[in-house]
DNA sequence: CCTTATTTTGAACGGTCGTTCAACTTAAGA
DNA sequence: TCTTAAGTTGAACGACCGTTCAAAATAAGG
């Protein structure tokens, strides 16, 4: 799967860095809105502006383009979710609500905020989860933050299964997925602002959560 | 999109009933395993042992092809759902945590009994939900359904605002099929009962769609 | 300013795709 | 039994797929 690349000589352009991210995000676009199989190089090309040969240089074969498009977005949201849950430590202790906060607002504020790059990975990991195919990717992006995130749940309920807390995560994080890409089966938009939606989505994941975790069976 | 078909002069005979069903399960397992775009027809005449072209003549084109095996099984599961709701309704006044055990444990068990076509439906309802491409397809299985399960919760709620109760129901949904079709994320399967992870999901979606229903805001 | 690593082009390669269709086989209905 | 609608085959169509590569253009580093 990954081979090591060769030693770099000189420093990128930034034409070339133009390009290359003009090239990345159209592909997040169409893997997004297209699935893996029904997004082409050469659509993805043509969005660029490139030919398709360039396609394969910045990205090098379709799935180490999509796996590349994935890892880049996941990492960064990574961070934003450890950033607001040590902000969060260091305010007051953490609580249930507190913690599922952390993780489910960095990404939808994100995603509602309008940015369609956030909007299409959103997709994008509809897409990943949804087909086994995706596994080891899911695992070496996904798999780090939310067991991060399970350990800290568990430390508020040392008397809960560990498979409890993260079938939890699990439901939170498809709730959050819904919420986003699911936005119009739950109905327009109110015109105003989107933090009710988001409130009411942490507080279904909060009780969720809370309720499988104190039930005695 | 549809066009009215010539009208049938003879009944079908049991092998063309048999190739039929053998081509639209076969296509079914293609289409949830490698989604619309990567599941071929060429493949889905092989597993199904019959040429390309006897695709097209039971299935008609691709898109249609797909929809009919969603609408298929759409349409028994419905069934299921609803005889399960009023058989709920004769032994004692629905509430919520009935109202949403009859929406998921028919699927639910379905999947989990290891009948691999209803596994397969799982992943394809996963493929329709995060497609755009899908939205009336989506509507037109999916939604008459919810509609009627909304409907029941929205009158145990009366003074709950109407988006509330189908934001519950999405959520819900979603945690359902992340349930089947991400299990091996929550960890491996307990040896046992799976009854205690369908217990799990109910009380999670039940919490989670109380507390939305009830809270202040 | 040179040298040359890197970027970019343009075209081509072998395959696979969904679909179509004439010809052949099967079996329903009179 | 006979007619013929319906089922099935096998091959072909044009289009698009991911990938490769020699050659041209660009620009980083000495």
């Amino acid at each position: 799967m990954f081979v090591l690349e060769k030693q770099r000589q000189r420093a990128p352009s930034a034409r070339s860095l133009q390009t290359r991210a003009r090239i990345l995000d159209a592909a997040e676009q169409f893997f997004a809105a297209r699935g893996f199989e029904g997004a082409s190089i050469r659509d993805i090309a043509k969005a660029a502006g490139v030919q398709g040969g360039l396609v394969a240089h910045h990205g090098g074969s379709k799935e180490e383009l999509f796996h590349l498009i994935v890892a880049r977005r996941a990492g960064e949201l990574s961070r934003l979710r450890i950033e607001a849950l040590e902000t969060a430590r260091a305010c007051a202790p953490l609580n249930l609500g507190t913690i599922l906060d952390c993780f489910v607002r960095p990404y939808v504020e994100l995603a509602q905020g309008g940015d369609p790059r956030w909007v299409a990975y959103g997709r994008l990991v509809a897409h990943v989860s949804a087909d086994p195919r995706w596994r080891d990717l899911a695992a070496e992006c996904f798999d780090p933050t939310a067991q991060r995130f399970i350990a800290e749940i568990a430390a508020l309920f040392p008397g809960a299964p560990p498979g409890t807390v993260a079938a939890g995560q699990v439901y939170a994080v498809s709730a959050m997925l819904a919420h986003v890409h699911s936005a119009w089966r739950i109905g327009a938009l109110s015109p105003g602002s989107d933090a009710v939606g988001l409130d009411r989505l942490i507080a279904f994941c909060t009780a969720g959560v809370y309720a499988i975790l104190t039930s005695d069976t």
